[in-house]
DNA sequence: GTTCCGCATGAATCGATAG
DNA sequence: ACTATCGATTCATGCGGAA
């Protein structure tokens, strides 16, 4: 059995239309954050963004299974001396949807970007939202607990030398991560925290957060052959990381030059490329299937 | 010069009132949540807690000084299956109060509460809401500087060309002005995450934070003689600290015995404890003065 | 094959300068 | 006054080439 990759090129809020009711196990996606990425995505404003965000939610709510997750990935950015409350008000209208705000992850990332500034320090963290539609949900715990050994050691070796020093020489302050918990023990059980670097190699997108972010999600909240969707896929990560996990993907994305680039890294798979129904008037969805 | 600490027995609500405006330099505390600690502090409901807390926060906002911080340790409950939101409100509502909302930190758990849920992760962080009335506020990120990647003493010798240019290519005026930042430099500053374990050695008090979490913000905020303040004082972990830093402290608790506790750990240093005006009608505050 | 080192590059933020 | 753009600041990470 395969498992496909069907990339869709348009505005999340109409491609999403497409997709039938209660189909989806598992969203989880980073949309642009308010006034970033402006060269790419047009950069929604702060004061708009739950605005425009609310439609898509909507959309999200209906595809989404009984039983299926969102994560969402989102920081603001701080806005004349002070965070902005935009994620806030959209954790609020979005439960007025419908949603249910079940969880917050944080994700640390430990290399985040450099800085100086008189009044604040270097921001080195971005919040995972988890929204569910019902109480009862699929969390499969064990399948993050099981690998976890795995990957805590893969973590372990990935250690810093920063880890290591700033463990040893608490300095008074004592900031820093205690390593001997994690050494002599074959089995870590996950919190809510997760420490993850991100990728600053990757030259041609911008900035997708590291394929262990989705990997985890996916291991925690599906199974096999379930269906992912990420309604702003960027370079497509989460698609490629579906795709190696043997889970069927949906991925959306405004912007051509990213789903041409998403569909080159999944060639080795099967491919399904829609493009917008405005292109091609009423022809069917343009169903290109790249087997390697 | 000696330092003194205050503590009053009485409603947070109420007592602030006696204390003079603008007189504070930094607000630390830990509130009692929502909901929890019923037996001692009668908890305070999940929808009433907003309301609840913005008397309060409004005396803050008065006795604060205004080159002054107020950090509030804080974390929603899960109440039915989501987390609560008001922690949220509480936010929006104390900018309308005239709060500005500065920052979010991080409290990282290293050594959260062990469980296990069918739903759900362990919870292994806290916020650390940062408040203060202007942009322009004190800050002293030299006296928390934690100590620098392993890269910086083995592979920073050497400049990197990309520094030379990168300076050498500015105003052409002279020499690069930051270089001489990057020698001999052992220490970085710290983000906004933090990473504590909790004190689990505690036993008279439910939720004390670890001692190292005032003092950074100590460190960060306040020079010595500085006035410090917790609103809910608890066991006194912020006082101690203060003490032991040479910071003035001002702590109120509504539990007699926390006085109590709190007076006998201060008991070396010179301490005056006031009891509510209520108890003695019109006389004079109950000054005792306990020094060694 | 290891280890070491040079290097580019970030969902950043502030303050000054320009329209 | 208010917004858009730009320069300066800064550090952890992985890659690739060198020892």
């Amino acid at each position: 059995m395969e498992v496909t990759s069907n990339i869709y090129h348009g505005d999340s809020k109409e491609v999403l239309k497409q997709i039938p009711s209660d189909s989806v196990d598992l969203i989880v996606t980073s949309p642009p954050y308010a006034d970033q990425r402006k060269n790419t995505y047009g950069g929604i404003h702060t004061d708009q963004y739950v605005k425009w965000f609310l439609p898509i939610s909507e959309q999200l709510l209906r595809v989404l299974k009984p039983s299926g997750t969102f994560i969402l990935n989102i920081k603001e950015k701080v806005a004349n001396g002070e965070r902005s409350t935009y994620v806030m008000e959209l954790i609020l209208e979005m439960r007025k949807q419908g949603w249910l705000w079940t969880e917050e992850f944080i994700w640390h990332k430990k290399n985040c970007y450099p800085g100086k500034w008189p009044n604040r320090f270097r921001d080195a963290w971005e919040r995972l939202l988890q929204f569910n539609k019902n109480r009862k949900f699929n969390m499969y715990q064990e399948e993050v607990m099981v690998p976890m050994g795995e990957w805590a050691t893969s973590r372990l070796k990935k250690l810093s030398e920063t880890d290591k020093t700033r463990d040893n020489s608490k300095v008074g302050s004592g900031f820093g991560k205690n390593i001997s918990n994690w050494l002599n023990r074959d089995k870590a059980y996950p919190t809510n925290v997760l420490h993850l670097a991100t990728e600053c190699n990757n030259k041609n997108h911008s900035a997708t957060f590291p394929e262990e972010l989705p990997e985890w999600f996916l291991k925690l909240f599906t199974h096999e052959y379930d269906t992912v969707l990420d309604p702003f896929m960027g370079s497509g990560t989460s698609l490629i990381v579906a795709n190696r996990m043997k889970r069927h993907s949906i991925g959306i994305d405004n912007v051509h030059e990213y789903c041409e680039m998403a569909k080159e890294k999944l060639k080795p798979i099967e491919l399904y490329l829609f493009e917008p129904k405005a292109k091609y008037e009423k022809a069917k969805p343009k169903r290109r299937s790249t087997v390697r």
